[in-house]
DNA sequence: AGCAGTAACGTAACGATGTTAACTAACCAC
DNA sequence: GTGGTTAGTTAACATCGTTACGTTACTGCT
């Protein structure tokens, strides 16, 4: 009876070719860009064909991204091992930086538009775990490492704010860049300075004082300080290596 | 030869009416949802008759956001009068998330789609005076004011890297309240101790230090939060009157 | 008064979109 | 062989933004 197994493979194969497929469009185009049509002339099948493996076209994309929300959340289990607690932050955060600004396709997609049908309707999804679920998730725990650790003033003691204050403020810098990067009426600091000055004042407005913090004095600021940041670019290029780069 | 006169006001009253119909529109059915059979319908005209006045959709929401561009202007302007240079900080960004939060079509429209057309070509837009500069460029005139009253940390010298580090933390609460507001695997806190909690970390982190410091102790904390977060909303009630809310 | 021109607006249509209904053809279980 | 399941196709629908072209009304000029 492996003939039930071989057509549910053969029919993953094709699966997989559309989601392959629409990921190379995604990535150039955007989502608005990219038709059901253009999809299935890549494979050399008809439109309809999608619609056998896919709802619609949303669920063809949110299936997309779904990929990239685990490979995200990935990346932040392997950045666990940084020792220090608040260095895990900086790196939580430099690696999501480094995720959305190599993929803006997906983190607009991703982040930026709303998905009104985002029920987690059934238990079944929340068993087998919500990818996007998995990194906030570290995120928080990454968050109550640190508190348990004392880095933290007294007064806070919701991780649950703090982690959803942490996660705004990295998606604050990155969704700016992506919408409004190209307008030239503002004159733009590098990314990385942007990104570099965020965490520093977020990480310094939680601490406890200035003083007893681990935390080394601004980067933007120490004169090694291009040396942080390329640090943080090699971690990430080393972390996220097949994510397609698509800006300089 | 008044008559021209009549003409253009004549021309410029059924823009108005163009305006007001995709306005009424927008704010419920957001840029993707109205189209231009829907707004000539709204106004008894034909879908073409549009085209006479605005070149194509995109520039007619172009318009509409810069009314309320230049609206925001204002209310930053009036806000100006805080003694404090730092609770005027505070202050814009009560007054900017309250907008995104009361607005949050023309906010997903302004500030979270990219405009790849957005280009100021001509010097005369930026003679009279671009509106959405014209916020940001009061936002860095509150920043300047501030590090001029030696409120800030000595190594923080730019204030163009500052002011768009505090924008994008308010636009990250926002962005991120309207494009995930409804995925229900956050235990979102409510979005006033996201918003109190963002500019308490971001400003303190500018801080020289917290002693001598003349911002109070977390406003999410003292035991009259409750009363710091209403004062924010009357203000924004008061200087947003006609803006109309959407959510709850 | 009559003519020519301008410009607001309407009609019809084009090409493209996401999506559905109906059909075909291959395949497997019985 | 027969019937049923199912991947895939064809044709079509409704809607979209947008354009070409015609119409109509009003203006300025002679």
């Amino acid at each position: 009876m492996g003939v039930k197994e071989r057509r549910e493979r053969e029919k993953s194969e094709t699966r997989d070719k559309i989601l392959d497929a629409a990921r190379e469009l995604f990535v150039t185009e955007g989502y608005e860009g990219v038709s059901m049509r253009k999809v299935a002339e890549k494979i050399e099948y008809s439109p309809t064909a999608i619609y056998v493996h896919f709802a619609d076209k949303n669920e063809l994309f949110r299936e997309l991204c779904h990929q990239d929300y685990a490979r995200l959340a990935e990346v932040f289990q392997s950045s666990a091992m940084s020792a220090n607690a608040l260095e895990r932050l900086t790196q939580i955060g430099r690696i999501y930086v480094e995720f959305g600004i190599r993929n803006p396709n997906h983190y607009k997609f991703m982040f930026m538009t709303p998905h009104p049908g985002h029920r987690l309707d059934d238990i079944d999804s929340e068993m087998h775990g919500n990818p996007e679920m998995d990194a906030y998730a570290f995120l928080k725990w990454a968050v109550q490492q640190a508190m348990d650790a004392g880095c933290f003033r007294e007064e806070l003691r919701d991780a649950e704010v703090i982690s959803q204050t942490l996660w705004a403020s990295v998606h604050g810098v990155i969704s700016l860049e992506i919408a409004k990067g190209c307008d030239e009426w503002v004159d733009w600091r590098p990314i990385k300075d942007r990104t570099e000055m965020m965490l520093d004042l977020t990480l310094r407005g939680l601490l406890k004082s200035p003083s007893d913090s681990t935390r080394e004095k601004s980067p933007l600021l120490a004169k090694d300080a291009g040396n942080g940041a390329a640090g943080a670019d090699d971690t990430a290029k080393i972390l996220l290596p097949d994510l397609p780069l698509e800006e300089k």
